[in-house]
DNA sequence: TATGAATGAGCATTCATTCAT
DNA sequence: AATGAATGAATGCTCATTCAT
């Protein structure tokens, strides 16, 4: 791996467990076995990490809220989709759990945020009249929009949710697979009898990962 | 008024204005023309100002949110929740901007957060049982405590969420009259013909709030 | 002395001998066995102490370079006003060393030099023109104010040059002596029969302090 | 052009620009787009450039005041010899403004310095000897040595003194035509009747040079 | 010749906190 | 109660230079 990618790697892996505000740049590149300079000669500051992680974001979100192909709907594809809410959570955990102070301190970042969830909230209601229209979701279509809404505050702030209620040191994948479970309870909601038995199906299959230990 | 408290309204207006993270002790010391020395002979810490505000955070949420009593239910009594609802938000913004960095820094803080939100819980769920016994609400018994929750998480990050949405550069009290107005729809939802005039004037009241310039 | 003046002589002391460019904050800190918070607690930064030291100088400029009162004029009078001379160069020899790289950094500090220069450049008009007048010396009127300024760039320049010149480590005593007797060089040229006398005296007395070693 | 000519008319023209102690190495090598360990596989060290710098200094002192061959003289030879001090003072213009820096970082380019300032000593006294002998200058034959030494110094400082008298933020051609005309006036004060009418030609020339914009 | 990744000592500055008075 | 000088560990970042390829 270059090391320009192993310095994003390595950043991330930090913040996500100390916290990007206590991971300072000595940190990282102690944490790599290298010098501070060699960190600083491939990134311009502390910030241009951070808005590379960011890429990585906006890459993974683009690539995984594409509508799906039309013969492609059964179990698999809405796995696809909740395994990559999860995803997205687990990996970029440290900004969900920081988003205020993140992108109150990067304007520029501000706006790149502003514009992919434009685009997640596009794509969510894209996918979401797809699913109505295959008959397995019912959602009147002028409230599809809100639905959408909806399950991304969850997400966006699910991690923060669970950092102010929860007693316990930290988030664990098992925090948030109850994220995806309640994102599907909401799916739930709007199941038709042909899909009941997939949801049913789904929840089981998200409940079980919610109780794996660490 | 106190040194102590002096110390505490100091620490919450700058806290509110410029943010918990850069103000200094030394800032609040020097905006009250006190020593720094002073300031830590009536507190302990920073950490220990923090507790003080959030004491009255708590009495804030233990005396506004009590259930009414049986013969006050009209407007005002709506209004008078729906006003400390604003005014919680509006008082103590900043901790609401910064939740989960102030709670992970103090775990015996987080320990008092929980507590006093699951009180908040408590009364919220008595508060909408009274409002559907007397005829104004209309919510499935067991989904009473469902919609307190859902209350709960949008006035807890609606100052986070604005703060990552809007490219404005901060918080204003129309701002979180927009967040009284996001409850009060949610409200809207469950209202009976009975209250639907009562909502509706709800609505223009708080509407007008929420055009009115800083 | 006060922590604050300790800081400032100091610094004029270690900016003297090894250069302002390679005397850091936490040198100036660690020779007078305090820790940096504590020079940063009296001074803003390092551009702060080299604004104080500069308020020395303009001080000791308008003080050094008043005229003088009728019944004064004597061989005291002038050594005092060449001994001033000698007094700026040396006790401010770094500003001299370095003065476009330290007004180039900080457009301020140029401002208040060129007003204090301005000022100077008055004062050693008017200064001249006394001593016309009192028979001291024979210059036209309208050479007068270039005579202050040749002066004036002479000793502004004199460490630079030497600097340049001598392949000696550094700036000694007697080199500035030298600098003074080359001014006085100028003034002899100017020189009364009534004057000759005692600028002979003078150059007598600067030459032996020019050779007297470090 | 050869890689290490490349690198030495960079390094001149970024000195120049923005000054040798903001300009990198690394900032040298990224201008000519390339690597900075190939501009040290073709220099030492920043110094070494440096010192390559200082040879075409040297050279071109060398050959620009030489004596003219007596058949030649005319306006266009004297104007020859104040091009020649207007294109050093503008093509080494960051040596003049930090020589007592540059210098005082490197003893054997201070040598240099010092021997190549002797020769240019040496040169300037035979050829204002040679401009008496013509009958363009009168000067008394002992003193012609001290105002080649006061020319040599106001070519050196000019530059200094600019940065730090004008609150202008840099050095144009302008100003250094104006240095130009300074030594122009020197000169003036020793013209002889045959050759006044020269010298206000030169001003005319150089007057109108100091005013064009930039 | 040339690349470009890597080094590492060093710098100005911050801030919660302490403590003698 | 109050002062205010003092602490010191920590932080993000720079840049001339090296060296394996």
């Amino acid at each position: 791996m270059k090391t320009r990618d192993r310095i994003i790697q390595a950043s991330l892996q930090l913040f996500n467990e100390n916290g990007e505000r206590s991971t300072t740049t000595n940190h990282i590149a102690a944490h790599l076995g290298m010098s501070p300079g060699n960190l600083y000669y491939h990134f311009r500051n502390k910030e241009d990490i951070i808005r590379s992680i960011f890429t990585l974001y906006e890459n993974h979100l683009e690539s995984a809220f594409q509508p799906y192909t039309p013969q492609q709907l059964d179990v698999e594809v809405l796995i696809s989709y909740f395994d990559a809410i999860f995803y997205t959570m687990w990996q970029f955990r440290f900004m969900y759990a920081n988003l205020v102070d993140i992108l109150g301190r990067d304007e520029a970042l501000k706006q790149r945020y502003l514009k992919v969830q434009t685009r997640v909230q596009t794509h969510a209601t894209e996918l979401l009249t797809q699913l109505c229209r295959d008959g397995f979701l019912c959602v009147a279509p002028d409230k599809i929009s809100r639905l959408a809404d909806s399950i991304r505050m969850m997400v966006s702030f699910w991690i923060s949710y669970q950092l102010t209620q929860s007693d316990g040191s930290g988030i664990t994948k098992a925090t948030l697979y109850e994220g995806v479970l309640r994102v599907l309870m909401i799916f739930n909601g709007y199941a038709t009898s042909n899909s009941a038995n997939t949801f049913a199906r789904l929840e089981q299959h998200y409940s079980a990962l919610a109780l794996r230990p660490q």
